[in-house]
DNA sequence: CTCAGTGTTCAGTG
DNA sequence: TCACTGAACACTGA
């Protein structure tokens, strides 16, 4: 489940749990689609030895700061995800990426469908893709001035404008659905035919998502009862919880879940 | 067996 | 070059 607050809350965990610790063994399970044509000698000789001095995240890439660089940097795609475990019988599915620290705890990354990167960069945050990524609504949330001009740039359908990383990073499918819907704005209006009353909507609701989500580490159960996301994946007569109808329809290239009746 | 999918990138078009 | 659209990528699980 890989979006702005998943991310953030495996950043979390991962500094919480292993910063200040030296990899003491590096596991690489050889994936020329994951890595990038990096071979796995070259990715266990960077990492191995190595202190985790600290985690990084933009968007929905992160990367490990090293006592040495290049550092990792680590984008789940739609299935990618890290486990923590304490001994390598744990060892999940898909594993591509496995570090030892030297109080034994594991970090598994792993990815069923692929679609996820790990690269070794000198400084992620200065080069690309890092740096071609838009606002980070949780670090650093637009002006509500700079929201609207945004805005008023793009003809494309909102939905997709808040799918564009370079323009907002880290709002994923769900997230986007989400800040629509409690904006009461349908996912299908042009960017540029919005009020600076929609711009409003848009940069209150973003900020709150946002800052929900991640306030409760991503865990959806803890999201409030009335997110559109506890409902929005029955697919066939989904309704919200005051009896709103939940259509799906295909905006921006993706599945788009919204509330006809609320969304104007 | 078929198909959708919490993402990104690239080719093609205007 | 830019903005936008749709397909490709790769594979699991329903």
């Amino acid at each position: 489940m890989p979006e702005l607050a998943e991310v953030e809350h495996v950043c979390r965990l991962l500094r919480r749990e292993a910063a200040g610790h030296v990899i003491t063994d590096v596991s690489v399970v050889e994936d020329s689609i994951v890595y990038g044509g990096v071979s796995p000698r070259t990715v266990s000789g960077r990492l191995k030895g190595r202190m985790l001095v600290d985690l990084h995240r933009r968007g929905k890439y992160f990367w490990m700061e090293l006592d040495r660089r290049p550092w990792p940097l680590f984008h789940f795609g739609m299935t990618g995800w890290v486990d923590i475990y304490r001994a390598a019988s744990e060892r999940p599915r898909f594993l591509k990426l496995e570090l030892v620290f030297d109080h034994g705890l594991h970090a598994g990354f792993r990815d069923a469908r692929r679609l996820g990167r790990i690269k070794l960069l000198d400084d992620p945050a200065h080069e690309p893709p890092v740096n071609r990524l838009g606002f980070d609504p949780w670090h650093n949330p637009p002006a509500l001035a700079e929201v609207y001009a945004l805005l008023r740039r793009r003809k494309a359908p909102i939905k997709a404008v808040l799918l564009d990383q370079k323009v907002f990073a880290g709002i994923g499918n769900w997230l986007a659905d989400e800040i629509l819907f409690q904006a009461r704005i349908d996912p299908r209006r042009r960017a540029d035919m919005l009020s600076e009353t929609d711009a409003r909507a848009i940069h209150r609701v973003m900020k709150r998502v946002v800052r929900k989500a991640v306030e409760v580490d991503a865990d959806d159960s803890r999201f409030p009862p009335g997110w559109l996301f506890h409902v929005r994946w029955g697919r066939k007569n989904a309704q919200t919880r005051d009896g709103h109808t939940i259509r799906y329809i295909e905006v921006g290239g993706r599945t788009t879940a919204w509330v006809p009746a609320l969304q104007k």
